[in-house]
RNA sequence: GCGCCCGUAGCUCAGGGGAUAGAGCAACUGCCUUCUAAGCAGUGGGUCCGAGGUUCGAUUCCUCGCGGGCGCGCCA
């Protein structure tokens, strides 16, 4: 076992479990914690067992602490064990604990060593922005959010299929689709001063209808509207999808299923999904009250289909079908959402806007249900970006088309910065995204100080052969890490020793944003030791003559270079050995 | 009116029940003849929105307020 706060751990409930002679399944149902404190005099580790046990055992944290600690006192891997009020015990470790914490983890191939999926199915849809245009840059969060998640997920032993929804059936679609019509009929000479209200605006749509005029030449305005849509809208659609995995693939997201509604649609999965609920007795027809506080102005009474989605918690019962006997949108994605849970997933995680927050309850409902309650359903909502340039809002209006795409961004401020700054934020918060501080103070965007530690340990090893050094770098079995010794340098190995519980908690709570804090935090550690070496010679990682504690030291850069390497590559950044 | 999210330093935000609450920016002060100064060290700055409750212990969990964002039957 290398990681040093299992291996404290199982030393303290194995002496724990002697000290109180209590069986061990009791000290596992409590969760004590084996932690880190935030002040040096409380040591270096620290646990709160005594604290955490005191009910189960009916005794005093500080009788049940000393009886710990005379066994603890025992064990050779610590320097020192004390008790403080009200019943902490505090450790401080050998060295050599952390020496060869280095030296084991410099032999593994794979740092992360964290199995919580156990090959279990995840799917992750994310991004499935409406393919009625170019991307924007309030659909970005999501989706490298959705991205970094899903390689955190993949790292931590699941099964992960990384999804992308194409609303390609509804109206919306009937609206580009005569949006290009229009911008057809200009082509050809025809003048418009008026757009349709659900007209889509900007020029993305120009190359699309081109393609119709050279392809089809005037014939389109000849036929009737069926047979009109029937050739614009696949095509269209299909050039919008492009479009977005264009925009996608320059941020380094690559999906791998894109399915569409209207192929689920025309499968007839809506009946077969919605039969299945209907065998479940879970549909009826009904009608709705109004919305409590907030009467719509054209309100009446409907009978519709609805889903009795207040059966798995929902506050109301959902409808299934418009007035017109058609589908709604929540219907097909029931349907779709049974499609998932049918391919094998045993957990389905949406990734959304947080303007889709009241419709997670209901999704949740349709999925416990579909799935007899075996699939586990979690939406992640990332709130919105507010775009800032010189501290003032950008406004965006998609209405005049006026909205700036993901595109424009990544050209301007380059796909590593975006992707760290989406999610230098927990996902739930809103988020400031200012371009004069991501661009012409490149210094305060915290992604290149992580890159910039990386680069800094390239350019020390670079100088290893000025000095006539000549170190096999893939091997430090013959290091003698008993020279890495200051206090900076330890500190250096205990962050390190932190990455494995990062990940475990960014995984357990799908917190993707925990990996970059502890990036800065890690490149913090790293850059301060550096520093060391400008006030004492004697700290440098190159020491002249002296092989010893030069490749001692390398190994510790090494390792430091290896962990921030792999959180970069969870992130989809890019790990660079210079700065320009 | 109801539901979800947020409220922590002047600003932007971290802190999954622990000990004297942190970081970056902004302000001020030092450090490049030395492995990259995109860096380091230091100073000042707080009723963690408020009131109750649970607990040995609450910024963290629960309830109720206050303030802000989002959403609320045939849009997707």
């Amino acid at each position: 076992m290398t990681q040093i706060y299992p291996k404290i751990k199982k030393i303290i409930l194995d002496k724990a479990s002697i000290a109180l002679r209590i069986d061990r399944s009791v000290l596992n149902k409590v969760n004590f914690n084996v932690e880190k404190p935030n002040e040096e005099k409380n040591g270096e580790i620290s646990t709160n067992i005594s604290l955490v046990i005191q009910k189960e055992i009916k005794q005093k944290p500080s009788e049940i602490a000393t009886k710990i600690i005379s066994e603890l006192k025992k064990c050779p891997e610590f320097l020192k064990v004390e008790f403080a009020m009200p019943g902490f015990i505090n450790f401080w470790l050998d060295k050599s604990l952390w020496q060869d914490y280095l030296k084991e983890s410099l032999s593994l191939t794979e740092l992360i060593d964290c199995n919580i999926g156990n090959g279990s199915k995840v799917n992750v849809e994310y991004v499935s922005a409406n393919p009625t245009g170019p991307l924007h840059v309030g659909h970005c969060r999501g989706a490298v959010f959705g991205d970094v998640l899903s390689n955190l997920l993949e790292k931590t032993g699941h099964n992960v299929t990384k999804e992308y929804y194409i609303n390609d059936a509804g109206s919306q679609i009937n609206n580009l689709a005569n949006s290009v019509f229009i911008r057809y009929q200009e082509a050809l000479g025809k003048k418009f001063t008026d757009y349709p209200d659900d007209f889509y605006p900007g020029d993305y749509l120009l190359p699309v209808a081109r393609h119709f005029i050279s392809e089809y030449e005037s014939k389109l305005l000849e036929m009737n509207e069926e047979d009109r849509f029937a050739i614009i809208k696949p095509y269209t659609v299909e050039f919008m999808v492009k479009l977005i995995k264009k925009d996608l693939s320059a941020l380094s997201i690559h999906q791998d299923i894109f399915v569409s509604e209207q192929e689920l649609v025309s499968k007839g999965k809506i009946d077969e999904a919605i039969n299945n609920l209907k065998n479940s007795g879970l549909v009826y027809n009904g009608v709705l009250d109004p919305p409590k506080g907030k009467i719509p102005d054209d309100w009446e009474p409907r009978a519709q289909m609805l889903f009795e989605s207040t059966k798995y918690g929902d506050e109301v019962d959902r409808p299934l079908q418009k007035s017109n006997k058609e589908w709604t949108y929540f219907a097909n994605d029931i349907a779709y959402h049974f499609d998932k849970y049918s391919r094998g997933s045993d957990h389905l995680i949406d990734i959304l806007g947080a303007d889709h927050g009241g419709y997670v309850k209901r999704m949740s409902a349709a999925v416990a249900a579909l799935s007899d309650n075996k699939a586990k359903f979690t939406a992640k909502l990332c709130q919105m970006v507010k775009l800032t340039r010189n501290g003032k809002q950008v406004k965006m209006s998609k209405r005049s088309g006026e909205f700036i795409t993901l595109r424009e961004v990544i050209d301007e401020v380059g796909s590593d910065s975006i992707r760290f700054m989406m999610l230098y934020r927990k996902n739930e918060a809103p988020l400031e995204f200012d371009f004069t501080k991501v661009t012409e103070q490149s210094k305060d965007n915290p992604v290149f100080y992580v890159q910039y530690a990386h680069a800094r340990i390239t350019s020390v090893i670079k100088k290893l052969s000025d000095n006539n050094f000549n170190f096999n770098l893939s091997s430090f079995n013959n290091a003698d890490f008993s020279k890495i010794d200051n206090n900076y340098e330890v500190d250096l190995i205990k962050k390190i020793a932190d990455w494995n519980k990062v990940i475990e908690s960014a995984t357990n709570l799908h917190e993707p944003h925990r990996i970059a804090y502890y990036l800065y935090e890690l490149s913090s550690v790293f850059h301060t030791l550096w520093s060391q070496g400008k006030i004492d010679r004697d700290l440098k990682f190159i020491i002249e003559n002296n092989e010893d504690l030069t490749l001692a030291r390398i190994g510790l850069l090494t390792l430091t270079q290896r962990t921030i390497k792999s959180g970069l590559d969870l992130l989809g950044v890019s790990a660079p050995h210079e700065m320009n």
